[in-house]
DNA sequence: AAACATGCCGAAACCCTTTTCGGGCACGCT
DNA sequence: AGCGTGCCCGAAAAGGGTTTCGGCATGTTT
């Protein structure tokens, strides 16, 4: 069964040159294609390799030349949706480039992150990305890291680093921009927590693009929680005002709203056009009718970093703050 | 700015016992807390390392000792939900344990994943974890891997290997259990797509249990897909039966058969429970009324491959399938 | 005072791979 | 025959840390 020997020494490059008969320095030239070999004791020594499955060990390639092909990826937490697709481009854009990916989860816990830091320190990781919870702003890890850092989802609060971060501002402006192109203008807020960067950004873009247009946003910005209840709650009060347009704060606000407005008989999109952020896949695929949403491009973010953090290795990255435009996906809840 | 200097030579033990006027061998043995050395010299020692803010690097360690420390934990994708809080069980019993997380997604591929089966045994992993995307047994990863390998999931087509997989047909069972012990007695079962053993596996539970109890299954199993829609679509004919109870395959499926029995005026639980499977927070938030639903513990399941993963290590484990109980949680859609 | 014990430190080997450099061998040319 | 010239191959060092063992100096005992 392939779960014993737990014990069994590696194979290693003695192994090899021993069992084909060179030394250890013919036998590494043989497998890494340097010339100076001859064809058959090449071919000798790669038989042997691979009836040994041998593997050059990794770690002692990597303390010679310097660099390991590890990158270490620190996310304040697993649970929340919005790691993951971050974490998704990243593994993506590594895999793609032949690095590793150490993964620490420091769960919102300031300690546990330095911890973490402290052991991917230690295992030579080549560079980091830190992946944020909320939009705010965050400390940098450290001050003089022998490594570069990418920041992602929440900045650094240096300027000077290097950070990739959504547009939440100009989301509100898609969000807005979309509804006027087909043809609303009687157009409702109700976003989620009102502490989340990400909600008031949101709500800037929104006022902006309406008062570039001249027009002003129905009610006030009805803050709440990200939640489905918060959006089934707010759309009583905000029917009281003639609307014909909601830009909800997140998908799940947006589907409260739909159903509220689906309860009460008000028919989306011919009454009011409905429209969320994030795009969130298993949240619109139940909404009726199909939620347009702005897509964040969580996915892109994360392989922007992974690709910044290679730059930075290679010194070509200047740090600063990056943004990741979003888009809208249309849907049938804005008359598409 | 931090992100400066990436070329920059980090710390070696040589730098700091220079630094203090001694010795490596002095050094390590000052930093390692061994015996032989005067109290004076190792604080001298200790303060230069914190000075220099060194750290012993973890690869020359891994290449004596033989083991690093580190552990791949190979899935079959990141998207799906069930792959993701089995990460974070993993991650946390790791965690505690001191041991470092190699993540890699293999995206169904098989060949992506010997390639990254490939590298993770290159660095020298001291044991796998392997996560899979249906709970359909899977070929082992190789006949005759130098580390240990724990299954999850999807459990491995050689019994003899280490796996860790849900109870689906108990799942099944207690949902059944659940409703019976609620008064419930004519019983529906609608359910995803046939093709996965979750569905099967589960559905065989539920008719077990209703045959114990002497009663049959109201209907057919109706298996569609996965989805809000099916559920909603499928409630039409439910309904065409006296049902007193509906066991959805899935949360979302539950969540469409909700809707549907909204739009229809059938009150739940007062005339109809629903139960569904999974336990999906973001799912269940939105429900009306709450979902009652079976947690399948993938959290646990991720704690525990990872456990097993460590008694391997130490060669206490046996191998074998080992499963996990999944439980009820109890919500205002059976009438608590 | 001499022998001995003890405590502290450093030299060197080891792990595994890569790379440089030097040496041996065969062959061709004169 | 002797010399030069390539071609292959192997010895050795490097990289960072741990560990063993030997040595030195001091303190203790007789």
């Amino acid at each position: 069964m392939s779960t014993e020997a737990p014990g069994r020494r590696q194979v290693t490059l003695r192994d090899v040159a021993q069992l084909a008969g060179v030394s250890v320095a013919t036998a590494s030239k043989a497998i890494n294609g340097k010339a100076e070999v001859s064809p058959d004791t090449r071919q000798r020594v790669l038989d042997v390799a691979e009836r040994l499955s041998f593997r050059p060990n990794a770690l002692a390639r990597a303390i010679l030349d310097g660099h390991t092909g590890t990158v270490g990826l620190l996310t304040h937490d697993l649970e929340g949706r919005f790691s993951l697709p971050i974490l998704m481009g990243a593994e993506d854009a590594f895999g793609a480039g032949r690095a590793s990916v150490l993964l620490c989860d420091s769960r919102g816990d300031a300690i546990r992150e330095q911890h973490h830091l402290g052991t991917l320190l230690g295992r030579r990781v080549d560079g980091l990305i830190v992946v944020g919870s909320q939009t705010d702003a965050r400390p940098p890890l450290g001050s003089d890291l022998p490594v570069p850092v990418v920041y992602t989802y929440a900045p650094s609060t240096d300027p000077a680093d290097a950070s990739v971060v959504p547009e939440n501002v100009t989301a509100g402006r898609i969000a807005v921009e979309h509804l006027l192109a087909t043809g609303r203008r009687r157009i409702a807020h109700v976003s989620g927590d009102v502490t989340y960067a990400a909600a008031t950004d949101r709500a800037a873009g929104v006022d902006a693009a309406l008062e570039e247009h001249g027009l002003e946003r129905v009610g006030p910005v009805r803050y709440g929680s990200w939640s489905e209840a918060w959006g089934r709650s707010s759309t009583a009060a905000l029917l009281e005002q003639d609307v014909d347009a909601v830009v909800c704060g997140s998908d799940q606000i947006a589907r409260g709203v739909l159903d509220a407005l689906h309860d009460r008989g008000v028919r989306v999109p011919e009454d009011v056009a409905v429209i969320g952020f994030d795009n969130w896949e298993p949240m619109i695929a139940g909404c009726r009718p199909a939620l347009t949403s702005i897509d964040m491009n969580f996915q892109a973010m994360g392989r922007r970093a992974a690709e910044r953090l290679f730059a930075s290795l290679e010194g070509r990255d200047g740090g600063g703050v990056e943004t990741i435009t979003p888009r809208v996906i249309v849907r049938e809840s804005t008359g598409g």
